[in-house]
DNA sequence: CATCCTCTACAACTAAAGTGCTATTTGTAA
DNA sequence: TTACAAATAGCACTTTAGTTGTAGAGGATG
């Protein structure tokens, strides 16, 4: 028997995932709820279903900060992401918050049911577009070494570390400012972040 | 003999400098350069005079850096900030490096001289526009206790440390955008800086 | 020599950040 | 009671930041 906790907040789609495994055999929902708050509840008071099926966009606590939280008070709980939209970022920070599987709310009913089962057994299964992401994510990783960043952009993010705006290292580094914003645009993408704090967060503890 | 270091790139004004202080008796010119850099420069090369003039407007390495640099390789040193603009900013940047005094660049050659003396007699010249701010900050830093932050404003610098925008911690909070900003307003004057990176790195500090 | 990467740069654009006002509520200190 | 600080919020506005497409010069590498 699988069990099973689904935190979704469209009640469209919670339903059809409540349906669906109420319909199949060997699985058994413990919690269906539209929050993350509302799982982490249910988890505090003892219900600990082996699988949770999360969607990212959350309202209140996103599915991400759950899904770090499960790591933290439920180790071992597997979970399965289950969302809307295929972004780079939403499934890097899904991986790096730990996540067990990835799969879009266009997979058929059937796949969902077939993913879960996977998950169940030891698998981490994810459509080939995604693991294509992870691949290719991974082999720049390790490809490059640790220096990710070219000795160019290391110098405009400890400028950017500084508080500096983008006029004022363009005129230290002696560029335009049109090339700092490449820079920094292309040191966002190498780290899969989105703005220079969370680019200053991230470069400075790996 | 009073020795000085004029540091100004603007050159009608260094040669104004320049020549008031070669016909003032008791002082003596060490060297009179456009930039920190050829400041550096000549202290490097131990011509280390008692006071620098500097202006903060300098191309390349800025006056506040440069005001740091002395601090660390030539302790001792006055320095004397002179510039044209008359902004909180740059004047508790210059104090916090470590300025000794501080005037505008509308001060007449016989209050600079003046201003030299008073730097060489062991006094902090400035006018008292400028000293009424200080004594502001520095009655306001010592008032509060050393919690310049309220508890609301602290809880909003955390999340912004985190890379979050002004909308996620609005909605973390549940105010509004508005409301954040308010925050962020605050919280920058209070630090005297001007953007949240910049926030964050003097509240980490301290 | 072809290819890839880095650094440089411009333009046009959207999104976000930051500034300067005003204003209400609430709690607390003078 | 009055006065002040903190938290809330809106609006109008300017400045920065970030995105996307394109593109050339130079170096390294297979």
């Amino acid at each position: 028997m699988i069990t099973l906790g689904i935190i979704e907040d469209l009640e469209d789609y919670r339903n059809l995932l409540t349906v669906l495994f109420n319909n199949t055999p060997g699985t058994e929902i413990f919690f269906s709820v539209p929050s993350a708050e509302a799982a982490i509840e249910q988890i505090r008071s003892g219900i600990k279903p082996e699988i949770c099926i999360v969607d990212i966009q959350l309202p209140g606590k996103s599915g991400i900060e759950l899904l770090g939280w499960i790591d933290q008070h439920a180790p071992g709980t597997l979970c399965l992401i289950c969302t809307a939209y295929d972004t780079d970022e939403k499934l890097f920070q899904s991986l790096e918050a730990g996540a067990h599987g990835y799969i879009l709310k266009s997979t058929s009913p059937a796949a969902i049911t077939e993913t879960v089962k996977e998950l169940h057994h030891g698998g981490s299964p994810m459509s080939s577009e995604i693991a294509r992401k992870v691949v290719t994510a991974f082999s720049r990783q390790h490809d490059p070494g640790p220096d990710i960043l070219s000795e160019r952009e290391k110098q405009v993010l400890e400028m950017l570390s500084q508080g500096l705006l983008y006029k004022e290292v363009a005129g230290k580094l002696l560029i335009s400012i049109e090339t700092v914003k490449r820079h920094c645009f292309n040191i966002y993408r190498k780290l899969h972040v989105n703005n220079r704090t969370e680019a200053i967060n991230k470069f400075l503890k790996c």
